[in-house]
DNA sequence: TCGCGGGTTGTTGTATGCCAATCTTGTATA
DNA sequence: TATACAAGATTGGCATACAACAACCCGCGA
C-alpha cells in the first residue's frame, strides 16, 4: 500500500487517500485500519478517524462496526447510479453552459491538462494516467464554472474508478484521451450540442468498457479471484497478513 | 435553538442539524460550539465533532479555526453555484428518465408527499412547510431512481434554503406547492419535456424570489445593513460571527 | 477621549489513555 | 468431526489534558 509518507492534517490525509483512490493504487476492499494508518501518517487515531468519517460521508469509503473501514465496493446498482449522476451532471452543465460562453482561459487549462494525459500515457505511470483521465471530467466541470458540483463529481468518479477496478474495465487509455481531445476542441469552436453529444458517448463508452459481471453475488469477487490461480502479488495489497509489533 | 433533545450517534446529530436546517431553524452564520451541542445532545464532543465533521465535508457547515463552526453563509457565488447545480441535476435527471418510465408507485409517493406540503401550508408549522416544499425535489429524484443525487441534492437545498434566508426571500408556499402539482401531474401522463420546462420555471421562480442582492461584492451586505438604520436586531440572535480570517 | 499593549478567558486542535463491545481466529474438547 | 470456548485484535466512545490561538477586557499613557 503506498500512499505517501508524509501528511499531517486529516484532511491531507483524506486527499491522499482519494488521490490513491483515483490512481487505482488503492483496490475496493481494502482494509485501512486506524492504527496502521496513523503509524503510516505519524499522526494519531484521532485524526485517521476525522479523515475517514470524511471519506465517509462523501461516501467512497464504508465502515463495518467493530471490524474496520474499507474502500467501497460498489454494487452493479451503485455503480449504475453513480453512472447516471455522472451524466445527469456533465451532460447537463454542458447544456447549461449554453447560456454562458466559456473562457479562453478554461479551453487553455484544458489543452494543458490533455497534454498531461499524452505525457502519462506516453509514459509509464499507470497511476498517473488513469487518474488524468478521471480529473479531466473533474476539471471540465470546475472549468464551466461549477466548483460545488465539481467536488461531487470527484467523488463520482472515484465510484466509477472503483467500479473499474472489480469489474476489470478494459481501459482504453488512448482512446478516452482522444475523446477528451474531440470534446475540447469541439468547445473551443463553441459547439455545444456536438461537445454535449461526445461527452455523452464518451461516458457510454466507459461505462460498457466495464466487462459486466454485475451479478449480486458477494462472493462474486472472491469466486473470481479464485478461478485464476497465478495473480500477481494482489494478496498483500488488500489482506496485511501479519502485524507489526503492538505497543506496550 | 431548538434542534431536538435526544440523539445519540454521531450521524443522528448531523441529521438532525441538517433537518433543522431545512426547517429553517437554524440561521446561516449561527454559531454551533461543540461544548454547546455536546450537552444538548448528552454525548461527548467527540461525537459532536464527528457530526460537524461529516456536516463540513457536505459543505454545509463550515470551522473557523478556533474559533467555532459556523452553519455556512452563502456568498452570492456560491448561491449562484447551488442553483445552477439544482438546475443541471434536477432538469438533467428529468431528462435521463426519459428512457426509463416511472412507476405508477413513485408518482403515489411523490402525491403524498405534496398532500403533506397542502397540509403543512394549510397549518402554522413554518418550520415543517419549508422542510417539505425543499423535500419535494430531493423526494423526487429518488422516485427517478437515483439515491446517490438525492444526497447531493439535499445538500444543494439546504444550501439554498440558507441563501434564501440570508436573502429574506418571499417564500410563497401556495405558489411552489401548486407548481410541484403541475410537475407530478406533468410525469404522471409521461410527459417528460413539460415536466422539465415547468421544473426549470418552477426553479427560476425559487431563485428569483431572492432579493437580488448578489453582487460580488464583499462588502455589499455591510454596506446593506447600514443603509437602513432600524433594523430589528438581525444578527443579536446568535452572537455575530465576526469577519473570517483566512490562514497563510 | 482615543489608541495601545498586555493579560485573561474561552474555544478548538490534537494526543493519549482507557475500557467495553464484539468480531475473528485458533484451539481444546466432547 | 463439530462445537464450544478462550485469546487477540480492532473499533467505538469517553474523559482528560494541554497547547495554540482568537477574542475580549482593562488599565495606561498621550
Amino acid at each position: 500500500m503506498s500512499i505517501d509518507p508524509s501528511a499531517k492534517s486529516s484532511s491531507q490525509i483524506a486527499v491522499r487517500i482519494t488521490e490513491a483512490i483515483l490512481a487505482k493504487q488503492l483496490a475496493p476492499g481494502t482494509r485501512l485500519g486506524e492504527q496502521q494508518l496513523a503509524d503510516l501518517f505519524s499522526v494519531s487515531r484521532t485524526q485517521v478517524r476525522e479523515a475517514l468519517t470524511r471519506l465517509m460521508a462523501r461516501g467512497i469509503v464504508t465502515v463495518s462496526a467493530r471490524r474496520g473501514w474499507f474502500v467501497i465496493e460498489p454494487t452493479a446498482e451503485q455503480a449504475r447510479e453513480a453512472f447516471e449522476a455522472r451524466r445527469v451532471i456533465e451532460l447537463g452543465l454542458l447544456r447549461q453552459a449554453r447560456v454562458r460562453p466559456i473562457s479562453t482561459q478554461a479551453i487553455g487549462q484544458l489543452r494543458d491538462h490533455i497534454a498531461r494525459e499524452e505525457a502519462a500515457i506516453a509514459g509509464a505511470d499507470v497511476g498517473a494516467r488513469s487518474y488524468l483521465l478521471g480529473d479531466f471530467h473533474v476539471c471540465l466541470c470546475e472549468c464551466l464554472g461549477n466548483s460545488l458540483l465539481s467536488e461531487t463529481l470527484r467523488d463520482l468518479t472515484a465510484r466509477t474508478t472503483l467500479t473499474a477496478m472489480l469489474h476489470q474495465s478494459s481501459e482504453q487509455a488512448e482512446d478516452s484521451c482522444s475523446e477528451h481531445v474531440l470534446i475540447v476542441e469541439a468547445l473551443e469552436r463553441g459547439d455545444l450540442e456536438q461537445a454535449e453529444q461526445l461527452m455523452q458517448d464518451h461516458l457510454q463508452h466507459v461505462e460498457s468498457g466495464l466487462t459486466q459481471v454485475r451479478s449480486s453475488d458477494p462472493l462474486e469477487p472472491l469466486r473470481q479471484a479464485l478461478a485464476s490461480v497465478s495473480r500477481p502479488g494482489a494478496a498483500s495489497e488488500t489482506g496485511p497478513p501479519r502485524q507489526q509489533s503492538k505497543g506496550p
